[in-house]
DNA sequence: ACATGGATCGCCT
DNA sequence: GGCGATCCATGTA
């Protein structure tokens, strides 16, 4: 069993985001993300990498949160504070690489009843001393105003922190 | 039918 | 900072 860390998101609407692949309504490619919350949404990027993202709203109102970088351990992570050992798994493509995710997993289960090779549970790290960073989201050509990109502070080999807007307003 | 280009990455200069 | 790899959903005819 290997035990992740989340870093990096990305948060994608539907009809009102032009960015997302629901902006035109359901196709067979983004069916998923109208499903209910909880579901993995795998589409191929570039012909090359897979991005994985979780259904976040419920049926009829599409949505998805894009998973852009994680840490990945042996060892459950709690654990893994003692244990440094890990594998930093950053950019989209790469962390699927990482996980092994490929588009068989789209439309699994996650969260309530994961059958599949992926799950999720609620961070046992303390979260109170997280800072969380927001910016505008990456490598898009549409709807690239938007800040609903967010990671965790303190990570430098995350993607380029560009156009970085934290809670601080002093930071440019 | 066919053309297009993207929520990318790694390697090149 | 630029480019090639490589696939397929989508738009246009």
């Amino acid at each position: 069993m290997v035990h992740a860390r989340i870093l990096e998101t990305e948060a994608y609407g539907g009809g009102d985001d032009p960015a997302s692949h629901a902006f035109r309504g359901p196709t067979p490619r983004c069916a998923v993300m109208f499903g209910p919350a909880g579901f993995l949404y795998v589409y191929r990027s570039y012909g090359v990498h897979w991005c994985m993202n979780v259904v976040t709203e419920s049926t009829g109102t599409a949505s998805a949160v894009l998973l852009r970088a994680a840490e990945i351990y042996s060892l459950p992570v709690d654990g893994a504070a003692r244990d440094t050992k890990s594998l930093l798994l950053s950019g989209p493509g790469n962390l699927t690489r990482g996980l092994g995710i490929t588009g068989t997993d789209n439309g699994q289960d996650c969260c309530e009843e994961s059958t599949g090779r992926v799950s999720f549970q609620e961070s046992r790290v303390d979260v109170g001393a997280v800072r969380v960073g927001c910016s505008k989201r990456i490598g898009l050509s549409r709807g690239q105003e938007r800040l609903s990109r967010y990671f965790l502070e303190g990570y430098p080999a995350l993607a380029r922190n560009r156009s970085r807007v934290t809670k601080k307003s002093t930071e440019s």
